[in-house]
DNA sequence: TCCAAATATTCCCTATCGGTAATAATCACA
DNA sequence: TGTGATTATTACCGATAGGGAATATTTGGA
């Protein structure tokens, strides 16, 4: 599945490391932990929804619903 | 906030309506609850990340990633 | 080899989620 | 506009786990 939070998670890793930036420092920006950032890029998929638009939303990240 | 879990609530509700499911079908076919449906749609941020993506997925929505 | 970065662990309060049942809000149609 | 029917929302319950902070441990790059 291409739209899991395992992709999703693999995604935000590697735009965080384009962005060259920490996951301590995400999590600061971002207003969460970092545990959940390491949550979030391994891709458990409990993570709390708001948090997650948070973190993509500081990694200059939009989410956009794409009919399939 | 262009990004936020209520916005996102929004698209998902008329997205259903469209489709044409109650709350409790969606729940059913996305593995979910109605209780879950409703939080979503209400724009609740502490929703749990991975159902929310079960959810888009059963109604044909995929996620994308846009850099802004 | 060495140090920053990443990941794992522990503690602990709080909240999520599903199922069901009751209530409220909407809608269709005459 | 009134009435019945379908749909949406809320409350309740308890087991489970989310996640911040701090710390320990591992990994990876120069």
């Amino acid at each position: 599945m291409k739209n899991s939070p395992q992709e999703i998670g693999k995604s935000v890793k590697k735009r965080r490391q384009a962005v060259g930036i920490t996951q301590q420092n995400l999590a600061l920006v971002s207003g969460t932990g970092v545990r959940f950032i390491v949550d979030l890029e391994k891709g458990k998929p409990t993570c709390h929804w708001g948090k997650v638009l948070a973190v993509l939303d500081a990694l200059g990240l939009q989410v956009v619903l794409e009919s399939r």
